[in-house]
DNA sequence: TCATCGTCGATTGTCGACAATCTTGGCGGG
DNA sequence: CCCGCCAAGATTGTCGACAATCGACGATGA
C-alpha cells in the first residue's frame, strides 16, 4: 500500500512478532473477550521464553487489548458500552483536530488518496469481506491521522485503533456483516474536502454518532443485564 | 490531595518503583536529554534485575521520556521544538473536549476545586518554589480531566503530561523561574467557569499558544543550530 | 593516504529457574 | 448452618546467566 521502500528493514524482535501474533489472535477472536491470558501456558505455546511474552502483553496493555492484575492474572480486556462512548467520544475530537491540522494545505495527494481508501472500502464491501472492510475502513480514517503529520496524534490513534477495532471484530463474529453501506462515507468525504469548518465538525460528530450507536446497539443485544465491565 | 480512600490500596511491584524513581530522576535533570540510559548499570545502581528494569523503561518509552533503538541502545528523549508544538496543539484539542464533557453538568465540587488548586499554585508561585509550582499548575489543569470522569481521555493526558513536565523541568533548569504570573489562570478560570462556548475555546487557545512560545523560546534559546531532535 | 574488512567491546535480547503473592477449596469451630 | 482460618495450587514477579546484534577501532592492502 504505502511502503517506502528507502525504509529499514524491519529488524523485529521476538517481542514485536509475539505481540502481532497475540493482537491478531485476539482482534480474530481466537481468544475471546474476557479470556485468560496465563503467561506460562502462552509463552509454551508460541514456543518462547516468559520474557519476551510478559513485555509483549505489556504493550498489548497500553493499547487497551488486555488487562492484568498483579500477581493474580491476565485476561482479553472485556465489552464495556461505557469504554464504547468513550472511544468515539474521543475520537471526535482527535479526528476533527487532524482534519482542522490539514485543512488549509489543501494537500491534493490527502485529497487522492481519500477517495483511493474511500473506492478500496467499497471494493471490500461489495466483495461481501468483512474481515477486509474492517481494515479498508480503519485504513479509511487512518489516513487523516497519517496526512496531519502530527506524531503524538498519530500514536492517539493507535492507542484508539486496538480498542475501536476490538469493539468491530467482535461485531463482525456476533452479526456476521458489519454493516456499514457502500455510501456510508459519502458525507464524510465531501465535508473533509469541502469549505465550510463547521459543516465538517458537525458531519464528523454525526458520523462517529452513528458508529456508536451501532455499536453500542450491538453490545447490548449481547449482553442486557450487563452495563458496566464484567470479567467473563 | 484527590486520593480516593476506596480505591484499592497500591500494590506496588517493583516494576512500578523503578519506574516512578527514574521518571523522578530525569525529570529532576538528574539525568538529562540525551543521555544514556544502560540496562545494567541502571540495575545494579538500583540493586534490581534487569526484568524489572527493562519494564519500566518500557514504560517511560510509552510515556515519550525515553527512547530506544534495539540492540544498540537507550537514552533520555531529546528536545526538540516540534514536539513542543505537537504537545502543545495536541493539549488544545483534548483539553478543550474535557472542558466541553463537563461543561452542562455544572459541577460545583468541580467548581470549588478549580479555584482552590488555582489558589495552591499561587501560594507556590509567591513562595518562589519553582518546582512545586510546576506540580501545581499540572494538578491545576489536570483537575479538568479528572473532573471530566472520561477515562480514557485521563490515559491521554498523562501520556501528554509526561512530556509537558520534561519541558518544564529543562526550562526550571536552564532559567531559574520558570514564568508563570499570579494571575496567568484567572482569565481561563473565568472562561472555563463562564457560559460562553466560543470564548472558553479561544481562551483555551490562547492560553496553550502562551505556554507553547514561552517553551519554545526557551528551546530556541538553549541551542539555536539544532532544529530537529539530536542525540546528545 | 585512504578505503575496506575483520575483530572486539558494549548493549540489548532471550532464556530457564526460583520467589512472592493471590485465589480457591476444605476443614474445624461456633 | 454459617463463618473464619489454613493449606495447596496457580499465576505473576524477580533473578542471574547466556546469546544475538551493533558500533567503533585498528589492521591490512592498494
Amino acid at each position: 500500500m504505502s511502503i517506502d521502500l528507502l525504509d529499514p528493514v524491519p529488524k523485529s524482535t521476538l517481542r514485536a512478532r509475539i505481540a502481532e501474533r497475540l493482537r491478531g489472535a485476539i482482534l480474530a477472536g481466537d481468544i475471546p473477550p474476557g479470556a485468560p491470558l496465563v503467561e506460562t501456558t502462552l509463552s509454551a505455546r508460541f514456543d518462547v521464553s516468559r520474557g519476551p511474552l510478559r513485555e509483549a502483553l505489556r504493550q498489548l496493555i497500553e493499547e487497551g487489548l488486555v488487562v492484568t492484575v498483579p500477581y493474580t492474572g491476565t485476561h482479553v480486556a472485556a465489552l464495556s458500552v461505557d469504554d464504547v462512548h468513550e472511544i468515539y467520544s474521543l475520537r471526535t475530537a482527535l479526528e476533527i483536530f487532524a482534519i482542522e491540522q490539514l485543512w488549509a494545505r489543501r494537500d491534493e495527494r490527502f485529497r487522492r488518496e481519500l477517495v483511493e481508501r474511500n473506492d478500496a472500502l467499497i471494493a471490500t464491501i461489495d466483495a461481501g469481506d468483512d474481515r477486509a472492510s474492517i481494515e479498508t475502513e480503519l485504513a479509511f480514517h487512518g489516513l487523516v491521522y497519517e496526512a496531519s503529520g502530527h506524531r503524538l496524534l498519530q500514536r492517539s490513534w493507535a492507542s484508539l485503533r486496538g480498542r475501536l477495532q476490538l469493539y468491530w471484530a467482535a461485531h463482525h463474529r456476533a452479526h456476521g456483516r458489519r454493516g456499514p453501506r457502500r455510501d456510508s462515507h459519502d458525507s464524510y468525504i465531501a465535508a473533509v474536502l469541502g469549505d465550510d469548518l463547521a459543516a465538517m465538525r458537525a458531519e464528523i460528530a454525526d458520523h462517529m454518532r452513528r458508529g456508536a450507536e451501532t455499536t453500542e446497539r450491538f453490545l447490548n443485544s449481547l449482553e442486557p443485564p450487563a452495563k458496566r465491565e464484567g470479567k467473563s
